[in-house]
DNA sequence: AAGTCCATCAACCGCCAATTG
DNA sequence: TCAATTGGCGGTTGATGGACT
């Protein structure tokens, strides 16, 4: 389904492109989010934070399905929403791999008819309560079942280092990608997982360490945290963390320019 | 074959809550 | 404490394609 685009003072709308999902989803797969206010300019996009954000969520992230809903997923869905309301982001996160747009379009369409006939139905009541239970022990062993594969969301935090324990001016901006909407993305990782497999690379790879591959294969991706590689070779840490931010700020603002809008 | 209707779903919009300075 | 900013949520829109006449 493709929708037409059009620009409104710069921005683009409408239906993305293959070249924007592709640098949308190599940025934040480099460097996570960080700040969707600011990412659409460091990806190369003409979107707003919003829509980079909505795209993100809705269709690029890992692990996110698409195509039919199950039965199981339909039965859950409707036990949820019977439970829940219109708590869309609170359904999603019990069904793993969905967006909570899919979810509310696929209640819009195809659910809340099938719903509103069977509720003249009185007698199926005892029956969905016993579905529900029945797919929400299955949904916990698919949860779990999950939690051994995610490949994808650990780089996430390739550009993520901390050279030091002093190192916090980086390791904060580093931090910004676990806040907010993370707690969707990685909403399927226990804590032992998340220790594991995450904050093993996340305190323990070096800063960027694929950043001379980034630079060499001409990929244009532009990062913060690039930045701060470039920089550093000019000035130490402690110069970078002694910085005020306009400072920094202008230092970032000239690395654009020259790197971006001068191409 | 052409026109119309309808279902689907990606994307947008506006509001609210949390965060920051 | 308060205003500005940012992120997230839920409702709605509109382009598209298939079914129907």
């Amino acid at each position: 389904m493709v929708k037409s685009s059009c620009y409104d003072n710069g921005v683009k709308k409408g239906a993305w492109s293959e070249d924007e999902d592709t640098k949308l989803r190599a940025y934040i797969q480099r460097y996570g989010h960080w700040n969707w206010g600011l990412l659409p300019k460091f990806a190369g996009v003409s979107r707003s934070g919003k829509s980079c954000r909505l795209r993100w969520m809705n269709y690029l992230r890992p692990n996110i399905k698409h195509g039919n809903f199950t039965k199981e997923e339909d039965d859950l869905l409707i036990g949820l929403h019977k439970k829940l309301g219109n708590k869309w982001s609170t359904i999603a996160a019990k069904l793993p791999g969905r967006s909570d747009n899919e979810i509310k379009n696929r209640w819009n369409t195809h659910l809340k008819k099938r719903t509103q006939n069977e509720h003249t139905e009185s007698s199926n009541e005892h029956i969905r309560t016993l579905e529900y239970d029945q797919a929400t022990s299955k949904e916990n062993h698919v949860n779990k079942t999950n939690l051994q594969h995610q490949p994808e969301v650990g780089t996430l935090f390739a550009g993520v280092s901390t050279e030091s324990p002093s190192d916090s001016s980086l390791t904060e901006i580093s931090s910004c990608q676990l806040s907010g909407s993370d707690s969707a993305v990685f909403s399927d990782f226990t804590p032992q997982t998340f220790d594991e497999e995450l904050v093993g690379n996340f305190w323990s790879e070096p800063f960027l360490t694929d950043i001379d591959s980034i630079t060499s294969s001409g990929n244009n991706l532009l990062s913060p945290f690039n930045f701060v590689n470039e920089f550093s070779s000019q000035y130490s840490c402690q110069d970078l963390m002694m910085t005020d931010d306009q400072c920094l700020w202008s230092m970032m603002d000239s690395y654009i320019e020259n790197n971006i809008f001068l191409d």
